[in-house]
DNA sequence: TGCAGATATTTTATGCTTGAACGATAATGG
DNA sequence: CCATTATCGTTCAAGCATAAAATATCTGCA
């Protein structure tokens, strides 16, 4: 006997379940960003990210924290300059490195933007109990730990 | 004084974390389909609703269920035909309607991507017991409760 | 009948994302 | 000092995704 058929089954359902819940959101977020505030999601990551870094981030750094390629970053800060919210600024010391920065308009701007992501997050949030938002983190956190055991053995492969 | 804040930023905190596994296990997941069978994750989801139709899906339909615009159906649909996985048929009752149906390799291809994600699901999930899966799949049936109903009184704004 | 509105799909423009290739610069080791 | 190697950012081609406009067909009703 094997707990695997059983098990296997649920683990399917849960993920689909996660999936489908994580895409749920993600697109009303991503329509009322661009309904209010006319911003992507990526472009909102991105000023968060560099909303906590004033005195900016290189590329690399940004494209490592944001889990996306080298390629995307290049494009996304393209158009945050043209929008006049990022500028990019040499870096002295490295003259392959560029270094990027909220411009003080693309800070006032991403102000008002978390504040409203925040609300919204509480729209879609606010019908769990305190206690399941406990448990959600605690099992996610979970999860995250059991995944990336499972990434790094098919690495070994 | 409002009650939120707390409350607020331990739902942002449950945002985030949903987020980042649900990115971390599908871009593991698009990896290996990749690596194993070269084929994206949106060219299996549409071979996984196909493979329940014996009869075949009208495009509409595939779109409701994938939930994504008739458009982008459109052009992932041409390429696995390209591939030879799938066919596009007539309705000989609407002239303006599409049938699509896996063919045969399609369904083979299918069968062996199937077994293999339900593999690579158990390894990424199988670091959980079955209690906080079983509380996993409650919980996150609660939150879309939430968020569906969150989504309809901004509806109603 | 004939036509207004609904429905089914495709087309188009735009943007995000990746992986691979490339050019420029920096760091290292003989 | 110079050659090799590594790092940084960009470019490119391909694919996914959307919204909006276009096309074709169907349906209901006056």
């Amino acid at each position: 006997m094997r707990d695997e058929p059983a098990g296997s089954k649920m683990e399917l359902r849960l993920w689909l379940r996660l999936l489908s819940c994580s895409n749920l959101i993600s697109a009303e977020i991503r329509r009322r960003l661009r309904a209010d505030f006319d911003v992507t999601l990526p472009r909102f990551d991105v000023m968060a990210q560099l909303h906590r870094e004033p005195n900016g981030l290189r590329l690399g750094d940004l494209s490592r924290r944001m889990m996306v390629t080298n390629g995307n970053i290049t494009g996304l800060i393209d158009r945050l300059v043209e929008e006049g919210l990022v500028v990019r600024e040499a870096d002295p010391d490295d003259r392959r490195a560029i270094t990027v920065r909220l411009t003080r308009a693309g800070a006032t701007m991403f102000r008002m933007m978390a504040t409203a992501h925040e609300a919204w997050i509480h729209e879609l949030f606010g019908g769990l109990r305190p206690k399941a938002v406990e448990r959600l983190l605690d099992d996610l956190q979970g999860l995250k730990l059991s995944a990336v055991a499972g990434l790094r053995s098919a690495d070994a492969d």
